[in-house]
DNA sequence: AAAATTAATGTATAATTTACATTTATTATC
DNA sequence: GATAATAAATGTAAATTATACATTAATTTT
């Protein structure tokens, strides 16, 4: 299928002889949102070596594969979810980070949202989710990979409408400032919260109250894509909050 | 030296079997600044297939080598640099992407200053500086990872002192402005943009003009590290420009 | 001495961000 | 059915930051 004669580096044509090879694995930092905390969702290896130790989800890339689709088809494999917020974070590119193989990893990130995965599939790959907080252990230098991933997010989420893809379709605006709250990592003021939140016009109001958390019940919203698109195309290059 | 047959992945155990290979390679898209705009090393290929086509700098990255360390290889080898500035920009790792190999690249963008790299070793490589809006058709992917390169600049330019990595370490304000204009893509207002740059409290005076391009002349500066540091240490997540 | 050229500077207005406390809608309880 | 309890919803004034804009200063060349 990849006609490895071709010489087209030829200069390296010596490279990766002798049977030596190069791996390439994604590893999956994937995010859910709930009672006021970011999750993190990892899998609990079953097969020796480290048998029973925790580690983010992932995958070697096949070969004829493109990188970013090894990603997705690991997401949809332990969660039944498609066509979520997944991007790449960074390439894991140390010589020996990985003891058994020459292995570089890339970590990409995605964001669900909890009430849409598939639990009986996540239940079967011995996956749990873990407040990220109180994350255990994790193989390799998969903790350093959560640690930059939650970074990136909280670096990110400030211009881009991230917030969102950890929420239900239908949210109430408490829950969207609590999100924020995890993302940061600080208290957000209500009234300034809102403010911001509503300048932009691309929350929908709907006629529809959520009363799982207070006697009053809050009013749920919906994200209008189609503004938000619309907005960033004029070229505004506005913090979401 | 990797001990393939070594079970950490024991349930993947059948990936890369029959010979097939996984490349990784490592493409550098370096910048420079020059009278008022951004430049661009290009290489151009000395040999068959694509001999002439111009390319970005890379290399496979060696079995025993980190990533990084290969993007460092490859900009020490054409340049004579070390320690400039380099960061990921992104894995190109579209299956198809190189007809030859199946072979993903890393790309990493590079800042360098156009007084201090050595112009016999480019020459030697067969490289030349273009302009980058100006640039000749570039094989492969690497079209794209230039105007990625570009954005990510861009973005990130705004909030990290990324305008000094392309100046000689004296620098006069009007020159800093230019590299901020270029980046930007805008022209900015010279009162504004010195208000800016000197709140940040960054920048050390010298006794030095620079005469090249006025009667007048204009006082040189140095980027204080070291204050920017501690700023940056004090939590401080303010916009460069 | 005058002309030419780029460097350097300040201020007023607009926009944005911040800090902060009360009222409202609803359910549960007495 | 009145009262208590609870979280949701709202506005304003002050401070900070961003923007728009034109003149003077230093030096060299003619």
């Amino acid at each position: 299928m990849y006609k490895e004669k071709e010489d087209l580096h030829a200069v390296q044509k010596d490279y990766y002889k002798d049977n030596r090879k190069m791996y390439v694995a994604t590893d999956c930092i994937i995010f859910g949102f709930d009672s006021g905390n970011l999750k993190l969702l990892l899998f609990q290896r079953r097969v020796a070596p480290l048998s029973g130790e925790w580690s983010l989800i992932g995958s070697f890339v096949n070969l004829d594969e493109d990188v970013s689709a090894a990603a997705e088809r690991v997401l949809e494999e332990t969660t039944g979810l498609k066509n979520v917020f997944m991007e790449e974070l960074k390439v894991y590119g140390a010589a020996n980070r990985d003891p058994g193989y020459r292995c570089i990893s890339v970590g990409q990130y995605a964001l669900i949202r909890l009430n849409e995965y598939d639990k009986e599939l996540v239940k079967e790959h011995g996956a749990a989710w873990y407040d990220v907080n109180d994350l255990p252990p994790l193989v390799l230098d998969h903790g350093q990979m959560v640690k930059d991933a939650l970074a990136k997010l909280k670096q990110k989420a400030r211009f881009q409408p991230l917030g969102f893809e950890l929420l239900p379709e239908k949210f109430t605006i408490p829950q969207l400032q609590s999100v924020y709250e995890a993302i940061f990592q600080k208290e957000l003021d209500t009234r300034n919260f809102r403010k911001k939140v509503f300048s932009h016009n691309v929350l929908v109001k709907l006629d529809e109250k959520d009363k799982t958390s207070s006697k009053r019940g809050a009013f749920l919203y919906k994200f209008d894509h189609k503004r938000y698109k619309r907005l960033i195309e004029k070229g505004n290059d506005f913090e979401v909050f």
